[in-house]
RNA sequence: GGGGAAUUAACUCAGCUGGUAGAGUAUCUCCUUGACGUGGAGGAAGCCGUGGGUUCGAGUCCCUCAUUCCCCACCA
């Protein structure tokens, strides 16, 4: 007897040492191999600030799907693993240690200090994020993890920025940008969460000067009145036209500003008479660079008010709003407020309320870039699944603007400009310049900002691979297959990783980008911090195991919608890989010392090895298909119903009567046939289920090194069989038919029947011949035996039907014949209902001229059918009711 | 304001290119049969949101409406 699995199924026992044992078999590493054709994915690095969640879980499992399928399929797969230093959300994050350790600011500590801290941070949460990604099961090649800030991946941006402000793709300018108060750095458009709240409407009435009159201005804002450096009107808004370019008076600060005319004004919305801010509001600025407006900022970087505000000045924002609203109101200037609904940005890190402010940044043209990145997807070049998403990446595209890429942080790549002090030149070089290039002057800054995160992940898909030197990995494993990712940073990312690659690789990143939705919980709704509705993957692993966390988030799911994940399905996942673990237990129980392979069997395949064989093969086709196509939950599902429905509840069931039996050939077939399906399902679910199917994989015979390099199933077309297909349908009629009629009429279990058979064909009389074993096993019969004659059939008995044939149970003494009768009635209906149903079809000019021959065939076989059955009933209701 | 998605059994969701509706969970009845009670056998349960259209035929394609959700947007 071969190896032997505990009763009941635990991950605990396994996991751990078999993830262990790939991992030093090195069955992740992907090399550059000319004699394979590489399939690349490039883990979305997760940031460095916290835990994985069940989004990275989710994430993962389904790039570990997918490079496990293609690794057994013989191709090249590497997955590339690595982490992102989160620039935002990392920095906030030391900030915070240090001010708790050290009771110092981040100035206090000093950057070089402060750096040292953050690569501590690094060093300790990257580690424990791989740690946990182990845990899944991810097959990434581990040797080539990356770090977006690592020597090659920082070289690399460099290298771009440079060619960009080389290219003059790059520049520096004062604009408008999202400042966060509390992050205190600009952040790009992108990184803006915008949220309608219901707010007031300040209505302002601001005096002309030298005349009685007022013009009235209405603002969500009022804080920003101390930066108003004109009033706009509509030119054409006869209202106010006698107006233009007199002067008004800001109320408090009593500063004279223009009345302008601008066709940007809406004559229709709140007054029509609008303040401009230029140094607070993206349109205003606009107003005031075509009009030649003085530009007054009077916030600071904390959003409180600068020495411009007059007596406001050191107020928060808010604060300030308040007490000149107040002071309005008692100047008799407020004319009114009312309530309004309007949208309102916040940092996407912290959630502040985001100003927008004129500031000195760094900017990334986006109108030259933006276009072939289109055009990629345009012609399909680039794939989105599901296809939907190109309408979200081109909406995009196509309204992008200037991409702010300036942070005010220290961890992140440093912006390689360097300022000269006495002529102000601005070098951008690779490396720190030793003097102006302009004056030569060797007082050089270089500039104190990062750049955004995103800038670096943007480069991503070839950073890592080598990039800006010409690498064999680069040339063999670049553009990429396949990006997996959520809907919620196609902006942040696919789009950047679309368009630098076009740039400075010239190709694609990648050729289809799989989109996948948010896991929620089981109310559906978000997971979040604040809800405390987080599950954690680690204790879900500790728990259920991988593979059931691993199985849940695949199954049932789409690409692209949200999920939501629940105990209960936990549990099914569960009960699912304790099935296989004991049908294993039940295979493994039963072989001897030698198991013959497939081809050395002595004894000819019975019907269900066939029949099993044939499903087998099936399944494979349909799950590949599935897998081809990204349609990993179906092809989960698929493998699930084979292995449970076909495999379990049927094949082993019928395997007992060999396992148990006297003919050594037939039970040795029986042990090799079970085997090798056994070991087909183990494959085709390996992607999805690793560690059981390897554990399991393990104990089985005849198998060589590991499942997880075994190579998937081959196509073969010659184990597909229809007829075997059909007469155990056929069969399986037959004994679900028995036992429902056992159970209708509560027939005993220890109670064997007789079944008496009249088979009008020979296809029917051999599948009962050869399905009597499992009728005697299965259904509960004792003996079968055919009549010549229908008139033979015995009077009290229950009776079914498969095609071609009647069957009788004769248990006289125990049935109750108007319980019987009832059923048939109940039959007889359901028969006439169909026949009704083909008829109609049938009858039906339009469908006999234009449905497809084979299915007119098939309702037509499908109506003789039924009559046949409705017949047989009405002579059996007859019979019973004499 | 623009775009997208969802609406299928009590619950959570599948359903590819149109051909008589599926799964898991829950529920009901029976079963300690030599892998598994994390199990087995059987059952009940769906005008596939509304109204129209295309078609011989629509859960599946097109339009209308309703409800819910998401994304985008410089409505001062």
């Amino acid at each position: 007897m071969a190896n032997q699995l505990p009763k009941n199924y635990d991950p605990k026992d396994f996991e751990k040492k078999v993830y262990q044992d790939w991992l030093e078999k090195g069955y992740f590493r992907a090399e550059v191999n000319e004699n394979k054709t590489p399939f690349s994915i490039m883990l979305p690095p997760p940031n460095i600030t916290g835990a994985l969640h069940l989004g990275h879980a989710l994430d993962q499992t389904i790039q570990d799907i997918l490079i496990r399928y293609k690794r057994m399929s013989g191709f090249e797969a590497l997955w590339m693993p690595g982490t992102d230093h989160a620039s935002i959300a990392t920095e906030v994050k030391v900030v915070e240690k240090v001010k708790e350790e050290k009771g110092i600011s981040k100035k206090e500590l000093g950057r070089e200090k402060f750096m040292e801290e953050a690569w501590a941070w690094r060093d300790t949460y990257g580690r424990r994020i791989v740690e946990q990604m182990q845990q899944l099961g991810s097959s990434c090649d581990w040797d080539r993890e990356r770090f977006t800030m690592d020597e090659g991946c920082s070289a690399a941006v460099t290298e771009v920025f440079v060619r960009l402000f080389e290219k003059g793709l790059i520049y520096r300018g004062n604009r408008i940008i999202n400042w966060c108060p509390d992050c205190k750095t600009s952040l790009s458009d992108a990184e803006v969460e915008h949220e309608d709240k219901m707010g007031n409407f300040w209505h302002v009435k601001y005096p002309i000067k030298g005349e009685d009159g007022f013009i009235e201005i209405a603002t969500t804002r009022p804080e920003t009145i101390l930066g108003d450096t004109a009033v706009a009107v509509h030119p054409d808004d006869e209202r106010y036209k006698h107006l233009i370019g007199k002067i008004a008076i800001l109320p408090v600060l009593n500063r004279e500003i223009p009345i302008i005319a601008d066709t940007y004004v809406d004559p229709e919305f709140g007054t029509g008479a609008v303040k401009i801010t230029p140094c607070h509001d993206p349109n205003d600025f606009e107003v005031g660079v075509r009009h030649d407006l003085p530009q007054i900022r009077v916030m600071n970087d904390d959003a409180s008010i600068n020495e411009l505000g007059g007596p406001y000045v050191g107020m928060a924002r808010y604060e300030c709003r308040k007490a000149l609203v107040k002071d309005l109101e008692e100047l008799g200037l407020l004319v009114e407020v009312k309530e309004r609904n309007h949208s309102v940005g916040h940092c996407y890190r912290c959630h502040t309320a985001v100003e927008p402010l004129t500031s000195e940044q760094w900017f990334v043209r986006m109108e030259p870039l933006a276009k072939p990145a289109i055009d990629a997807v345009k012609d399909g070049s680039i794939k989105f699944v599901p296809e939907r998403f190109d309408k979200t990446y081109f909406h995009w595209l196509e309204n992008i603007r200037d991409w702010c890429i300036s942070r005010q942080l220290w961890w992140g790549h440093r912006i390689p400009a360097y300022y000269c002090d006495d002529c102000q030149e601005i070098t951008v070089a690779r490396q720190a310049p030793d003097a102006c290039s302009k004056c030569n002057s060797t007082n050089l800054r270089q500039d104190e900002d990062a750049l955004d995160t995103w800038f670096s992940s943007a480069l991503w898909t070839f950073s890592t691979l080598g990039w800006p030197e010409q690498t064999p990995e680069l040339k063999y494993f670049h553009p990429t297959d396949v990006l997996v990712t959520g809907y919620d940073i196609i902006f942040f990312w696919v789009v950047r990783m679309v368009f630098s690659s076009l740039e400075f690789m010239e190709e694609i990143p990648f050729k289809h980008v799989l989109i996948h939705g948010l896991v929620r919980d089981a109310q559906g709704r978000k997971m979040s911090k604040s809800l405390g509705n987080g599950v954690d993957p680690l204790q879900v692993i500790d728990e259920f195991g991988a593979d059931a966390l691993r199985y849940t988030l695949i199954q049932g799911n789409s690409p692209g919608s949200d999920m939501r994940f629940s105990q209960e399905k936990l549990e099914a996942a569960r009960n699912f890989a304790n099935k296989l673990w004991n049908a294993t237990r039940f295979v493994l129980m039963n072989l001897e010392e030698e198991v013959p392979t497939m081809e050395t069997l002595a004894d000819s395949l019975a019907l269900e090895d066939e029949w099993i064989l044939s499903r087998l093969e099936r399944t494979r086709q349909e799950v590949t298909a599935n897998l081809d196509k990204f349609e990993l939950g179906l092809a989960l599902q698929k493998i699930y119903d084979f292995t449970w429905n076909e495999y379990c509840d049927w094949y082993i069931e019928m395997t007992k009567t060999r396992l148990y039996g006297d003919n050594e050939d037939a039970r040795k077939t029986a042990q090799a046939v079970l085997t090798e399906v056994l070991k087909g399902i183990l494959r085709l679910l390996h992607p999805f289920m690793p560690f059981i199917t390897e554990e399991i994989w393990q104990t089985l015979p005849n198998t060589i090194g590991s499942v997880m390099v075994a190579p998937w199933p081959k196509a073969m077309e010659e184990a597909l069989k229809p007829q075997m297909e059909t007469r155990m349908e056929h069969l399986m009629t037959a004994i679900r038919n028995i036992r429902n009629i056992r159970a209708e009429m509560n027939v005993p279990h220890s109670v064997k029947a007789a079944l008496q058979v009249v088979a009008q064909t020979e296809e029917s009389r051999q599948i009962i011949t050869m399905g009597t074993p499992y009728l005697k096993s299965l259904a509960g019969i004792a003996d079968v035996s055919f009549l010549e004659k229908e008139e033979d059939a015995p009077n009290l008995a229950v009776s079914t039907m498969i095609p071609g044939a009647q069957l009788y149970i004769p248990l006289a003494e125990l049935i109750d014949l108007d319980k019987e009768i009832q059923r048939l009635e109940k039959e007889k209906e359901k028969a006439l209902a169909e026949i009704k149903r083909v008829e109609g079809k049938l009858s039906n000019e339009g469908f006999m001229k234009k449905a497809p021959e084979k299915l007119v065939e098939e309702e037509k076989a499908k109506k003789a059918g039924f009559e046949e059955m409705l017949v047989t009933l009405e002579k059996r209701i007859a019979e019973l009711k004499i």
